[in-house]
RNA sequence: GCCGAUGUAGCUCAGGGGUAGAGCAACUGAUUCGUAAUCAGUAGGUCGUCGGUUCAAAUCCGACCCUCGGCUCCA
């Protein structure tokens, strides 16, 4: 038996050994240093038998970041094990806390419980103290394997790990690990002992959890943790929570007069307040712009429709679950609609259409109405009522790829014109062995081919899903990452058949024969209530000139100059631009305050001096911070807001 | 929908069986000031809703609603 060394070093052994081992062979000092191993590239702990011929590469206390998910799952054992603990405090014997499962997560880990009286989270500073106990014990995490039989005797007391060992093959060599007395079924890995994990963790919330996420199941109180190798880091991660408030699209939404949500209308249906609205306005209008130079034709079409409509396509049998109701109207039923594009379909079948008319690209700003469950609503991210900047191509098979190729052009522009440059795309094929999929084969690969060529060519980075299509086609959605590192799924774009084969959409060829038709469906914004959320965060409020609500403030520093503030701000509107003039008795220092803290981009100030000589002098909001520019030409700053405006420069 | 937490003035929050509190915002008056808070005064509340306990409930109990954190779901 061999093992190797990251330098190529050979290690010989009569035995399989652990990473342990191999460090103890190194040195004795190395092996009480070493926290985990990486084996071929996988994270292992110490206590493994490693394969003959495997390169170990030990982790140690020089780097113990890099063993994050190792502390963070023994981590979750140490505080299974304080719960154990915490309850014989209170009163409970030995045995009556149950575990389901805890796994290490992203920045941390957590633990399912079912627990003989809820933990609440003033129980925490206390778990922490006995986790910190269990630590300072330094408590070795033996592990020990066993027969499926002998797991399911020694687990005899937990339902949850009975079930879970149960499912295992007969022959299946079953793990545990063991600190102390505290014993749980798990595969692995650990740090090996339990005091040389790191003091960086913290308990933030607890939950539900159905077992093993089903709903049918009992629901089981979920404790999450987040642990990091220094206290840095994990200081660096809370504030990062604390950056994620102060830019929480609802907290802005709300200071900002941007949208509201009122219960008497209907919860998940935002209205647009007036600032909200002029954002609104701007991102329709520069997608208009877009859809205008591209050839879209736009169209309305209304809010509800008939339930045969949602039958033909499909709709209303498919999502049952997240329709709105049906309502009834002189014996007929009718829907709120879901979706734009069976409305969109009937136009399409409104007259006959030729080759020569395609591709046709129907778009609308369609208002579409859902029934997401109520504890899903979330501010403008998740809602019952929202608007999509919804199109569909209807385009001959050979035009597809061009189709699509426009299709990411848009994309890429819109994604680079709001400063959102970590994007990742993912292309959601079929997956084979799924029953769920329809249409024929060729047309699977023809359609998959088309899309993977067209990211290619645009040399975009993006992954191929399978099993992430929809049952009638493959898509490809986009998805950003903002200054925090959240991942945000915005648009999509969805090849379809399917849908002009149910509405039998055909048009005539140069043939002389009708041939169908594939759709296109594609929303880069996706909902415009969800992307506004989302662009409120990633700005922190803090909108370019051409998307602020409130673009310019002009200050008069006293009130004999207020009538200048007020030509000023008539010249200003006269433009297209949006000012507004402070003629409060507030003082200038506050007036610059308050248009700061309504995240006005630009504060035009104006005293005597500036009323001689027609000029202004100005503060700016950016993302550098306060920029002052004194003496300048209010006819030269004029052009350039204007000019800033018009072309959507910050 | 499920588990848990929360709900006091427009906002942020204190109070906790016996007359409802503060700061900011609003309004009125004074002040006219050079790059993030001028001073004084006034007004503002069915303490989420409904019910119960009590001589007395914002406070204790119950149900419901909204919101928040998760779970499940997402064409």
């Amino acid at each position: 038996m061999h093992v190797l060394l990251p330098d190529g070093k050979q290690l010989e052994f009569d035995h399989a050994p652990t990473a342990l081992e191999v460090a103890q062979a190194i040195g004795p000092r190395l092996a009480q240093d070493t926290l985990a191993a990486s084996v071929d590239g996988q994270l292992t702990d110490l206590m493994t038998p490693l394969s003959d011929g495997a390169t170990v590469a030990l982790i140690t206390k020089k780097n113990p970041g890099d063993a994050a998910p190792v502390f963070r799952h023994t981590l979750a054992h140490v505080m299974s094990q304080a719960v154990g603990e915490l309850y014989e405090r209170k009163g409970y014997p030995k045995g009556s806390v149950k575990r389901g499962v805890g796994p290490a997560i992203d920045n941390g880990w957590y633990q399912d419980f079912d627990l003989p009286e809820p933990l609440r989270e003033e129980d925490f500073p206390e778990i922490e103290q006995i986790m910190r106990d269990i630590i300072s014990r330094n408590l070795e995490m033996q592990r020990r394997q066993v027969s499926k039989a002998q797991a399911l005797e020694q687990f005899a007391a937990d339902p949850y790990k009975v079930e879970l060992i149960s499912e295992f093959p007969e022959d299946e060599i079953i793990t545990f690990y063991q600190q102390g007395d505290y014993i749980d079924l798990c595969r692995g890995p650990h740090f090996p002992t339990t005091g040389r994990l790191p003091g960086a963790f913290k308990l933030m919330s607890t939950s539900g959890a159905y077992w093993r996420g089903s709903d049918n199941n009992p629901i089981l109180q979920r404790v999450y943790g987040v642990a990091f190798a220094t206290q840095k880091e994990l200081d660096e991660y809370l504030h990062t929570l604390e950056e994620a408030k102060r830019r929480d699209h609802r907290k802005l939404g709300k200071e900002l007069e941007l949208f509201t949500i009122d219960p008497l209308v209907g919860k998940g249906l935002p209205m647009w307040l007036p600032n909200g609205t002029v954002l609104r306005e701007e991102l329709t209008n520069f997608m208009k712009e877009q859809q205008f130079r591209r050839n879209y034709s736009p169209v309305v079409t209304p809010n509800i429709g008939h339930l045969d409509l949602y039958r033909t396509s499909g709709h209303y049998q498919n999502y049952a679950d997240s329709n709105f109701s049906p309502i009834t109207v002189d014996d007929e039923e009718y829907m709120l609609k879901p979706m734009n594009c069976p409305h969109h379909m009937r136009i399409y079948a409104s007259k006959p259409r030729s080759y020569r008319d395609l591709p046709l690209r129907l778009a609308e700003f369609g208002t579409v109405y859902r029934y997401e469950q109520s504890g899903e609503l979330n501010g403008l991210t998740r809602v019952r009522g929202f608007t999509q900047d919804d199109a569909h191509i209807f385009c001959r098979p050979d035009q597809l790829k061009s189709e699509f190729l426009d299709v990411l052009d848009l994309t890429v522009l819109v994604l680079k014109t709001f400063g959102m440059n970590e994007v990742r795309f993912r292309v959601g094929t079929r997956d084979p062995n799924n029953a769920k999929y329809v249409g024929e084969d060729a047309y699977w690969e023809m359609a998959e081919g088309q899309i993977i060529e067209a990211v290619t060519e645009v040399g975009l980075p993006y992954s191929v899903e399978p099993g992430d299509a929809a049952f009638y086609g493959p898509k490809l959605d986009f998805v950003v990452k903002d200054v925090l590192g959240r991942e945000w799924q915005l648009g999509t774009i969805q090849v379809d058949p399917n849908l002009p084969e149910r509405f039998d959409l055909t048009y005539t060829g140069e043939d002389g024969q009708d041939h169908r038709p594939i759709v296109i469906h594609r929303a880069p914004f996706g909902s415009i209530e969800r992307f506004t959320g989302i662009l409120i965060e990633h700005y922190a409020g803090d909108f370019p000139l051409w998307l602020a609500p409130r673009q310019i403030m002009i200050i008069p520093i006293a009130d004999r100059h207020n009538d200048y503030a007020e030509t000023l701000r008539g010249e200003l509107h006269a433009l297209g631009l949006r000012a507004e003039v402070d003629d409060s008795s507030n003082r200038m220092q506050a007036k610059i305050r308050d248009a700061e803290l309504h995240k006005i981009p630009v504060m035009l100030i104006v005293g005597d001096k500036e009323q001689e000589s027609h000029e202004v002098s100005l503060r700016e909001r950016t993302e550098e911070g306060t920029k002052e520019r004194k003496g300048v030409k209010f006819d030269d700053l004029k052009n350039e807001l204007l000019v800033r405006y018009r072309t959507r420069m910050p």
